[in-house]
DNA sequence: TTAGGGTTAG
């Protein structure tokens, strides 16, 4: 077009900035914005957000805020541009900020941003910020729009209240549509909390309601076999996807495939399925998956063959030198186990810190393991170790030692505080709520580990209260000793 | 003819 002699004008810059925003290019989205600035549409509001949103979305936050900062006016969309900016790449709470500068500045809220915010609340786990918003979409008139309802059926899900979830999504009943997404979210929810059941009678219903599911359905719902044991259910569903419904598998279901069939102890099976069947490449995340299903059944001898893998393709993947340690340390090899850690040393490879968040009075405390600043540490620390655990060894509690994995660098100093942080967080919740309390809801950065696992349960027995911890993958709900996953996860 | 949003493996 240029070489022909002609002119860029707004609608052809917004919309291959919109083209560089899809493909991050940020290299071809600069030059762009030079033309934007030579061409004199800078004080375009149209042009403006759509090189916000490019930056936004190339990762580059506080570029595309200045962007838009600098246009002369705010409008609903902009202000959408940079809240869906901020949450979409990382940064929720920058998103909630803006939010709250939206309103301060006079403009009304519409159903799109709702749809951010909402998400922002499902990935921090704030339940009391989500019902707040839940209330304020009720009163700006926009439950009934169909996006709105599939994140309000998130955000629930994953602040751990599946009740509310099926409350938000069973008002098709009075009278709201619903639509392939509604139906997606709720039987990824039902995955996510370990209902499998309920994910295949859900998904079953949608069928006779004369939706036809896609490739996001299929996932869920292989998904939630996968995390409630449901083998064959699994098999069935990934079948008939194929054959049934002529969607063809992406790498994604061939690793739910891989975590369906590892973790319920078929490794053999999973690792034919990765090095024989799939037509692509495997990724990381593939070998990965194999390899925590290894330290699940351990399996050391796979899981060194496996690791090999992994680091061929990143020689500095952390999770899986913890991995490949921790099945060593569960059949007793700890020579392997003490090469794994000097590998890591020489490589300044460095496990990821547990961290968890706990809710308590609208605020989120943090804790992360052997960080001792929370202003009460003392007080949590001297509780759990003390009385709790006294108590927990009454029931039988035996720390299992081989999920302890010490910082390298101050190996000392970690042991004498490595409490797991969502044992610090339960503690803490425990000490200032009331015994007869609502349950204690936990959200942590990585997989819980058996100990912690073990230790939840007692507790939940011993205090009498109902804890609900989200891990990155999915819910445990801990009740009177047991555990909503049945022990599978 | 140009700007923003929902479900998704590990």
């Amino acid at each position: 077009m240029r070489k022909g002699g002609f002119f860029p004008d707004e609608f052809t810059l917004g919309s291959v900035l919109r083209g560089c925003a899809g493909l991050k290019d940020a290299i071809s989205g600069v030059q762009i914005h030079a033309d934007v600035a030579k061409l004199g549409f800078k004080s375009d509001i149209c042009v403006g957000s759509s090189l916000g949103h490019m930056y936004m979305n190339c990762g580059l936050l506080d570029e595309g805020e200045r962007v838009m900062k600098e246009l002369p006016i705010r409008n609903v969309v902009s202000c959408n541009t940079v809240i869906a900016g901020r949450v979409q790449n990382g940064d929720p709470e920058g998103g909630l900020r803006y939010f709250h500068l939206m309103k301060q500045i006079g403009l009304y809220p519409d159903g799109i941003t709702f749809t951010s915010v909402l998400s922002a609340c499902s990935e921090l786990a704030t339940l009391g910020s989500g019902q707040q918003l839940h209330g304020q979409v009720v009163k700006n008139g926009v439950v009934s729009e169909m996006a709105v309802r599939s994140s309000l059926v998130k955000m629930y899900s994953k602040s751990g209240c599946l009740t509310y979830a099926e409350r938000v999504f069973h008002e098709e009943e009075d009278g709201f549509e619903v639509d392939l997404v509604i139906w997606s979210s709720m039987i990824a929810a039902y995955g996510f909390h370990g209902c499998g059941k309920e994910a295949i009678e859900l998904f079953e219903k949608m069928s006779v309601n004369g939706f036809e599911p896609n490739d996001v359905t299929f996932l869920s719902l292989l998904y939630a076999c996968s995390h409630s044991g449901l083998r064959e259910k699994g098999e069935q569903y990934f079948n008939e996807m194929r054959e049934v419904y002529r969607l063809e598998p992406k790498l994604e279901h061939y690793t739910c495939m891989v975590d369906l069939l590892g973790r319920s102890g078929h490794l053999e099976e999973a690792e034919d399925l990765v090095n024989s069947d799939m037509p692509m490449d495997p990724d990381v995340v593939v070998w990965k998956t194999l390899l925590s299903c290894c330290k699940v059944h351990k399996n050391a001898e796979m899981a060194e063959r496996i690791a090999r893998r992994i680091l061929e393709l990143d020689p500095h993947d952390s999770a899986a030198h913890v991995l490949l340690s921790q099945v060593h340390a569960d059949s007793d090899r700890w020579g392997d186990v003490l090469d794994v850690r000097s590998g890591m040393k020489e490589k300044k490879v460095r496990k990821e810190p547990g961290m968890s968040w706990v809710e308590v009075k609208n605020k989120v405390h943090q804790f992360r393991m052997g960080d001792t600043s929370h202003p009460e540490y003392k007080r949590i620390e001297e509780y759990y170790r003390g009385e709790l655990t006294r108590k927990m060894k009454e029931h039988g509690y035996v720390c299992d030692i081989t999920t302890v994995f010490h910082d390298m660098e101050d190996e000392e100093k970690e042991s004498s505080l490595s409490v797991h942080s969502e044992k610090l967080a339960v503690a803490f919740a425990i000490l200032v709520t009331p015994p007869t309390g609502p349950a204690i809801r936990v959200m942590k950065n990585l997989r819980m580990c058996t100990d912690c696992h073990v230790a939840m349960k007692l507790i939940s027995k011993i205090t009498g209260r109902e804890i609900v911890v989200r891990d990155v993958t999915r819910f445990h709900n801990f009740s009177d000793g047991d555990c909503s996953c049945g022990d599978y996860w």
